[in-house]
DNA sequence: TGCCTATATAGTCAGATGGCTAATAAGATG
DNA sequence: CATCTTATTAGCCATCTGACTATATAGGCA
């Protein structure tokens, strides 16, 4: 999700979306500038890093942000600044998985 | 700084850091198996980020997060999810069934 | 001072990323 | 059903990223 994020046309798409929701994919080309399919591409990672929901409505596809993502991101950056306690708080380190 | 915490290795810094502050540069390398200028580098991304702090302690160089950078990422993220309309000003509806 | 350890920089290269055009698929609408 | 619009996918290429080795710099300590 932080990769997703990473990228300055993706952010500024969910600033978009958090202004404007229910906004369509084809506006997005049209406010960056950019051509149809580099917006797909980049509305395909943000679909599948779980930051965007997606509702057809006639022709178009509307996407929003995707609430829980953002509280996800957040209780996790959170945890940054966590202090160290002696307990189970902590993962392990050996977590591979990718997202 | 998103962009910064997007590399795995990055945020693993970042997490081991929150466990452990005050870790030093040459721990880093045996924790993620890199060699030393590699994990020079990745440092350099997250010093220039503003997400680290650095503090000399004899001949090494620790590490610790920067609180306040944390919570700048929190608020941002935090915006995400803020709807368009803060207070009674009116707006264009949009038509905004659930489904 | 001189050495030795720790850190940062330079340079290089494979692989990933991100843009585009062209073509395809999905779906609404007459 | 035909067609048209919109969105997605495929393929291509320039650029960036991230890893490495080799080298330079900084600073403590005998």
């Amino acid at each position: 999700m932080l990769r997703a994020l990473g990228h300055p046309v993706r952010l500024g798409i969910m600033r978009r979306l958090a202004a404007e929701p229910e906004t369509c994919a084809c506006d997005f080309s049209d406010v960056f500038t950019l051509k149809q399919p580099t917006v797909s591409q980049h509305l395909k990672v943000l679909r599948e890093a779980g930051l965007v929901t997606t509702r057809r409505r006639g022709t178009q596809i509307c996407y929003s942000v995707q609430p829980g993502a953002i509280v996800e991101i957040t209780d996790m950056l959170g945890a940054l600044t966590a202090h160290p306690e002696p307990g189970p708080t902590h993962l392990p380190e050996t977590a591979r998985s990718s997202a």
